[in-house]
DNA sequence: AGAATATATTCAATTTTATGAATATAAAGG
DNA sequence: CCTTTATATTCATAAAATTGAATATATTCT
């Protein structure tokens, strides 16, 4: 029981265990966002985002709401930032990276963003 | 840049992403411990549990100490609990379980560890 | 030096994860 | 109804993690 407990434990810093993921996890920090955002914003194909979306999903870290062909998705916590800043802290701390220890989640330039969803939004004020 | 940061962050997870190395990790938290009682205590194979440490110690979590035959590890960082707790919480609080939430890392009984550092310390007290 | 013992490492096999490519699904509009 | 479009899923392959077994290393003691 204290086992699989473990295993539970170390599911969830499994789903966090992946360059990708963490980036989403920390756009949606800022407020939810669909999948073409978020593909947009990392550069990466539709279908990749949607695969460690439904991963996040799966771990219980983000949730979705659906709204017309759109799918927006956010986190499940708002604790979750404050998980992750700690475990920065602590990676910072432990290999004496002063890098890490001020890093702050890369502010994209959402007024560059070429996702259907923005650009609707632009264009109707 | 951002990047490899990300990727050094899951690196850092992925370490943690191990039911067996959560555990010596609790375990280490109580102070530091030779490879033959966490050993004992977890109940596995001694080539096995160096193995994980000498992953945990590859990245960067744990440190160690050699006195003649025996080797003490412990952990590198006295914040890794707390961030250990946190996550805890976070997941208990994502996943509503109550089980989670109350949760103490086991307390092992020390006196029945068989490991030959135990047990020479207990009939030299 | 040789034996005993705590720990580390290497190797191989299995399983899991990551990722690209292709395709399916579902909602909206004409 | 058909097309478009945002999202999801399936499949295949490559890469990586897990773990057992065997063996190596290093320290102590005689």
């Amino acid at each position: 029981m204290v086992r699989s407990t473990y295993e539970r434990q170390a599911q969830f810093f499994s789903a966090l265990a992946h360059p990708v993921r963490l980036s989403i996890l920390d756009i949606l920090a800022g407020g939810e966002a669909c999948v073409c955002h978020l593909a947009s914003l990392l550069q990466l194909r539709q279908a990749y985002i949607s695969q460690q979306l439904a991963l996040l999903k799966e771990a219980g870290l983000i949730t979705d709401r659906k709204e017309g062909l759109y799918v927006y998705y956010s986190l499940a916590n708002a604790d979750i930032p404050r998980l992750l800043q700690e475990a920065r802290s602590c990676l910072a701390r432990i290999s004496g990276d002063e890098v890490l220890q001020n890093f702050v989640p890369p502010k994209y330039d959402e007024s560059t963003c070429t996702c259907p969803a923005c650009c609707a939004t632009r264009s109707n004020p």
